[in-house]
DNA sequence: AGGCTAGTGACAGTCGCTGACAGTTGACAA
DNA sequence: TTGTCAACTGTCAGCGACTGTCACTAGCCT
């Protein structure tokens, strides 16, 4: 099934391989690009094949659609975010594992990120997704998605079954808001860097009691 | 402008009014019909238009396309928990409005609903949109711009500025995210009815507490 | 009764997306 | 090196959602 070298750590993905990988990186870039400037709506899928010089066809064998190009680096860090979540240490409480996982986690997002686009881009893509509603709905489904999961990892930490006890799901679901929430005011600020999202975010879990507290009025 | 009875309570639409109402009520219940019987995918407008022996372009004319008319209850029943908000007396505490709301309206909006179709068609619709990830996603982006709207709301309520303070907008997305586990909860279960949701969300809304705490076990 | 206009159907066209098939090119063994 | 196999790709054909246009029908108002 695999060649010798699947211990070594460079196995040399092999040419094929690494054209694959060209192809799936220009058309993603092609489509950001092109999404930002010109609008996503406005964006045929034959201009992003065009623009790498492939088929249209070709195009539709690396990204299930249009919105999947989009959101591919969204994935990206979703998926680093649950990584971070699931090696938090098991004392901690669970909306503070949660709030040290995104807070380290952007870091190694920002790298994971640029390895494959310049980080400006993502940026602006990010503001796109935002004022898109074909993309923000998206968006909104594939966190609803991953809320569920972290629900899971949640349970698992502390011993209990999700579907009996509220508790899991209720944390995330409080979580998941208000990290929607920063990252719709992030998106809309001027400041993009990550201290900014990092203080944001920071701030708003820590408004999170204040908000259910009885009196509002100091 | 207005003929002489814009004053009276039952103006008599007209016969032009009465038949576009008509029409309307029986593509919403034809194609909630077919979607909830052959799914919302395999569902073709045209099916949807031949049962109601109308052309295509017509059903375009009513709605914005499928996902549209799907929704149309939910937001139906949207607004009307907007309105109960708004009519919430003054002081109460934001997030005792907020639940109050959501169970008090319940009622009116069985009500309201059931003017349009039967109401359990549209608990039939409910479970379909969960379980649609297009439609799934519309809905949580609908959801989103409500949310936004509510925060405002309140803001209002306790005399703030929704951009300087972050508790509406917090205090929202928490309110938000537990009404959507809940809903999520109640389509998933077996029992359908008005009392079920109204348990479950007043249960689930006592757990955010316990779900903020620090330590989970007893 | 007759003119005005909202509402409709028929038609054509764009765009996202998919299946089928044939041609090309890297991978790997003889 | 060469030949075979499998992976990738382009072309073509087609479906379904959606939109613009235009002529026509049918309530409405005087």
């Amino acid at each position: 099934m695999e060649t010798a070298d699947t211990i070594g750590a460079a196995p040399r993905p092999g040419l094929r391989e690494r054209k694959k990988q060209r192809t799936r990186d220009a058309l993603l870039r092609a489509a950001l690009e092109l999404f930002t400037t010109q609008g996503y709506e406005q964006t045929t899928v034959d201009e992003i094949a065009d623009a790498v010089d492939v088929s249209q066809r070709t195009f539709f064998r690396y990204f299930a659609g249009k919105e999947d190009v989009a959101l591919f680096v969204q994935r990206l860090a979703e998926s680093h975010f649950l990584a971070a979540v699931r090696e938090r240490p098991p004392h901690e409480a669970p909306l503070e594992a949660l709030r040290r996982a995104v807070l380290e986690s952007w870091d190694t997002i920002g790298e994971a990120i640029e390895a494959v686009i310049p980080i400006e881009l993502h940026m602006r893509t990010f503001q796109l997704i935002e004022s898109t509603p074909a993309l923000l709905a998206a968006h909104l489904r594939r966190s609803a998605e991953m809320e569920e999961e972290i629900a899971g990892v949640i349970a698992e930490r502390e011993g209990l079954d999700v579907d009996a006890d509220p508790r899991p799901r209720v944390a995330v679901a409080v979580f998941g808001g208000v990290m929607r929430v920063t990252g719709r005011l992030w998106g809309a600020g001027e400041d993009t860097s990550v201290e900014a999202i990092r203080a944001l975010t920071a701030s708003y879990l820590d408004h999170v009691g204040p908000a259910l507290a009885e009196k509002w009025r100091t």
